[in-house]
DNA sequence: AAAATAATTTAGTTTTGTCTAAAAATATTT
DNA sequence: AAATATTTTTAGACAAAACTAAATTATTTT
């Protein structure tokens, strides 16, 4: 596996991203996410180009090749656990964990990355709740949908929060949500939307908790997992 | 304090330890040990002139100035920190803990290296004995001599290994000697300059080794420290 | 389908860090 | 102290990654 530079890694992550939602990427789009200018999009999709981490064609926008998809989840994986690594053992915070892993994810070293993993016991989950890539590129696919979207009195597991001001925080907090609280919702109702769920305590400590409200609001920024 | 480039702060570690020896640094000099050419070594001065980061006065030479001592010092701290996490906790071997130390150290985030530093117990020396920096940039100064000039009788720690290669560190292994080994030279034999050494042992497992023998090759490699 | 608008690319600069080759300053010899 | 050798600096170029302004292509409107 090749060097890249620590700007085209930010670009082939930029647009890993972008892919998600959309699967075909655009000049602007693109430009936005990396707060730079259109032209200079321009010039490194043809670097990438040349290098075959990119499909494009002039005027029609870019994906990743399998090359550069493979590249995506090492930086990707490089990331989330330094982000777990900070959070862990440093007690970094979660809003703070990004920022710094964003320099660390540069750092090259696949033999440091996976001691580093080995060191976390594996860990599957970054501390927003995304899922870490295995040494091959693997990544957990299994979807994520919002509280507003979990099938009724299925089991689900929460994997990600998309807000994360204080507020939301505060409000986490007191309902006892964070990641990796198991749930299931019960009702919905549809005057307001609002949900009525029920926390499965981790190890039954009290033998079973009323259920709770959620408003639309903050069911729509909770995601969860579940077995199909 | 304001934010420097890989390369500066290459060239500005790299003086550190040049000055150490020499007192005065020389472009020729700083551009063999950057792998670089004298005309890029001039460049970069000038940069670090108007930085006030060096004194420098043209073919005359350069050293640091207190803010370039200051930033060196900030650099070595991150450097030996994360020698120190690499062997001690991700299990890396002594010769590969620099390399990758060498990428991490520029990694500028200060909370980061202080929060490192308090994860590993605040740490005094890396694993190749050399003191860390702390968080004020103060750095222990206890002179390291070689065996060879150690005083008779003195007990004295092994604090640094200059030469690493396999063959030394077998040689090291076969005699148990290694980083923190507490020793005494015992007698010195003028006429090949070997030493007669005694190791202390740690917690008196066996009640006294005898004696070793260490040759004078061996011993301008070893440095140890010792209270006056 | 032509005109207007929006998106994208090209052309030409800039900055950082490097290089080679030539010129200038310093050091060493004789 | 003049000649020679060495070291250092200057001058001019280049590659990476960014930018601005102008030109080109695609898309939408009318």
């Amino acid at each position: 596996m090749l060097n890249y530079s620590t700007s085209e890694e930010n670009y082939i992550k930029a647009i890993f991203h972008l892919q998600q939602a959309d699967g075909n990427v655009t000049t602007n789009e693109l430009a936005a996410e990396l707060k730079t200018k259109p032209a200079s999009v321009t010039d490194m999709m043809k670097k990438l180009k040349t290098k075959k981490l990119v499909h494009y064609r002039a005027y029609h926008g870019f994906r990743l090749s399998a090359d550069g998809t493979k590249l995506a989840l090492i930086i990707i994986r490089r990331h989330r656990l330094w982000e777990f690594f900070l959070a862990e053992k440093l007690k970094f915070s979660w809003e703070e964990v990004h920022a710094v892993a964003e320099d660390l994810e540069h750092v090259s070293s696949k033999k440091l990355i996976d001691k580093l993993d080995e060191f976390l016991s594996f860990p599957r989950f970054d501390p927003h709740g995304d899922p870490i890539p295995d040494s091959n590129g693997k990544i957990e696919t299994s979807k994520q949908v919002c509280l507003q979207d979990l099938p009724l009195n299925k089991l689900a597991m929460v994997s990600h929060v998309s807000d994360q001001s204080k507020e939301m925080l505060e409000l986490l907090g007191h309902k006892k949500i964070g990641i990796g609280t198991k749930l299931e919702v019960k009702r919905k109702f549809n005057f307001d939307n609002s949900l009525e769920i029920k926390i499965r305590q981790p190890r039954r400590t009290s033998p079973d908790q009323p259920p709770i409200n959620i408003s639309e609001q903050l069911s729509n920024n909770i995601f969860a997992k579940y077995d199909e």
